[in-house]
DNA sequence: TAGACAGCCTGTACTTACTTCAGGGTCAAG
DNA sequence: CTTGACCCTGAAGTAAGTACAGGCTGTCTA
């Protein structure tokens, strides 16, 4: 298949393939007598595998990782364990802050419901007081992180 | 003050304050003799202002937007609003992906516990699986967003 | 007075994981 | 024979900084 179609089957775009392919992540396929990419199902596993690791929210890193040691099924399995253990812990990392956030941008949300104008803006007063040292809605306690 | 210290009392880094000075964020100072950047309060609490915004997750061109909106008090303060509205809508959506992403990565971790080879490992057969179109058990639905 | 060292300057390149663009070749249908 | 869809390469852009390289300036100590 050309690289349209193997960008359809496997969710991603022809740029994206071509960029796999640059990025050493994907096998270089065979190419025609004018130099189009011709695909082997081989192919849209390589690029599936490396989708899915993606849509988990791996970084290419990794999944360069995982793709070698596809290729020595003999080592010890102690990696991948560690680098999804480490993916989980991003993960709850980035969803903890994320909440917080939140909860900040709620209390800055909830000092101005009127729409008045710009100058009586309680969100705007806010940001400006807490740049002038003084306390703000949505950093109660001072602290920032 | 000179940069260093603009930098320290507003918590970022020394590159940070002249990236912002590029960006047109931060209004550029006077330089003394030797050519040096040379502070006032007034710097201070633009700096803080900007990383306040930056704090509660907005990007560059948000800031941008309210600091020419603190110049112009007469207008209407519903931009200001929708502002923030998009920026929890944003918010909002990255807790819940990132929520359906730790338990994708918990189904394939509890896969694998024993601390055996590569080629026996069910975390990466799973990932191996899902690449061939079979159903993997971080995925278990068929659906990869 | 000389040397060391911290701090400042400009300008450029690097980061992630792609996306977009410019400029051009190939192929099948009408 | 031309139109349109698809393909090619190589370079540049994205967000928000970070990290040099190479060189000045200012102050402290010997």
């Amino acid at each position: 298949m050309k690289i349209g179609e193997l960008a359809k089957r496997g969710a991603c775009s022809v740029e994206t393939v071509r960029f796999y392919e640059l990025e050493g992540l994907l096998e270089a396929p065979m190419r025609d007598a004018s130099g189009y990419r011709r695909y082997t199902g081989s192919h849209l596993v390589q690029l599936n595998f490396i989708r899915h690791c993606r849509s988990l929210g791996m970084g290419l890193p990794d999944v360069r990782i995982l793709r070698s040691l596809q290729a020595h099924p003999e080592l010890a399995c102690d990696e991948i364990n560690h680098l999804i253990d480490s993916q989980i812990d991003r993960v709850h990392t980035q969803i903890a802050a994320l909440r917080v956030l939140k909860q900040q941008l709620h209390a800055l949300r909830d000092t101005c419901h009127a729409n008045t104008n710009v100058g009586d803006c309680a969100i705007l007063r806010n940001l400006e007081q807490a740049a002038e040292g003084e306390s703000c809605s949505c950093h109660p306690h001072g602290k920032m992180h």
